[in-house]
DNA sequence: CCTTTCATTTAGATTCATTCTAAATTGATA
DNA sequence: TATCAATTTAGAATGAATCTAAATGAAAGG
């Protein structure tokens, strides 16, 4: 009857079997643009699943990761976060509150000289204040 | 007789003492294009100060990064990487082997649209895989 | 040169994120 | 419904980084 949730699709689409701990991890990371880390994933998921355990935080992440559903972003030095929009993008780090915040726009990155590197990808960080830390700073 | 080292300099333009360990150390970064980790600054410098302890990195490493002489990297997402280069450029890193190479070069990346924040520096990550990996791929 | 003092070094414990392990569980398929 | 491989689980293990408290030593003044 009801149709199916992005998390479904999700997992249908990378073979991947549909257990509940599953759906509440998608579920939470749908549209989710706070940049959680594994640890406040396991947070929020846990207090629906009261008896989840860290390791299937992790092996979900990893699952995602390697099927270029999520990105695992270094931004932040304590540890790593997750983003689920995967289009190209950069990102803002508030160097106070360690809040992350997405930059959507397009830059020239050409490199005439690489190294001989193979060049996949790449991402910008920029440093900063966030409007609230800006304000509390001596 | 002899004119002071760097690393002499540094210490005391910074107003730290000049221990020996704290000489090895930024010795062994003075020039360094690899990027070493805090473990790898400890096996190099180790070698020549048998009983020196780990902590001693960590100590000296975040005066220097504190004091503006030594930029810490995120880029690996196993551990900090160093770079006693403070001036401002950009780095590749390669996914297979994690060598990290210098990109010395400039880039606009101008921020119409800061969402309010206090936008102090920035950092671009180039990503793929360096001549040796790219040869050895599958 | 000697003494004092405070920064520095040290070994080891500790923390914290993350990975690993092996056994128990469970979704999916027939 | 039975089977089987994927998944989940608790907890141990790893590894980077930080912290601690005591010992050491560089440097400044006498």
């Amino acid at each position: 009857m009801k149709g199916k949730t992005r998390a479904q699709e999700i997992c249908k689409e990378l073979g991947l079997k549909l257990t509940p701990q599953r759906m509440a991890i998608l579920g939470y990371l749908d549209g989710n643009i706070a940049h959680p880390s594994a640890e406040d994933i396991y947070s929020a998921v846990s207090k629906r699943f009261p008896g989840m355990s860290r390791a299937t935080v992790y092996n979900t992440l990893a699952s995602l990761r390697d099927k270029g559903k999520l990105l695992e972003l270094t931004i932040d030095p304590a540890k790593k976060r997750y983003d689920p929009d995967t289009k190209p993008h950069h990102h803002l780090i508030c160097l106070e509150c360690k809040r992350v915040s997405d930059i959507d726009r397009m830059f020239d990155l050409e490199l005439p000289d690489s190294l001989g590197y193979d060049i996949t990808g790449n991402h910008i960080e920029f440093y900063g204040y966030c409007p609230e830390c800006r304000s509390t700073r001596t």
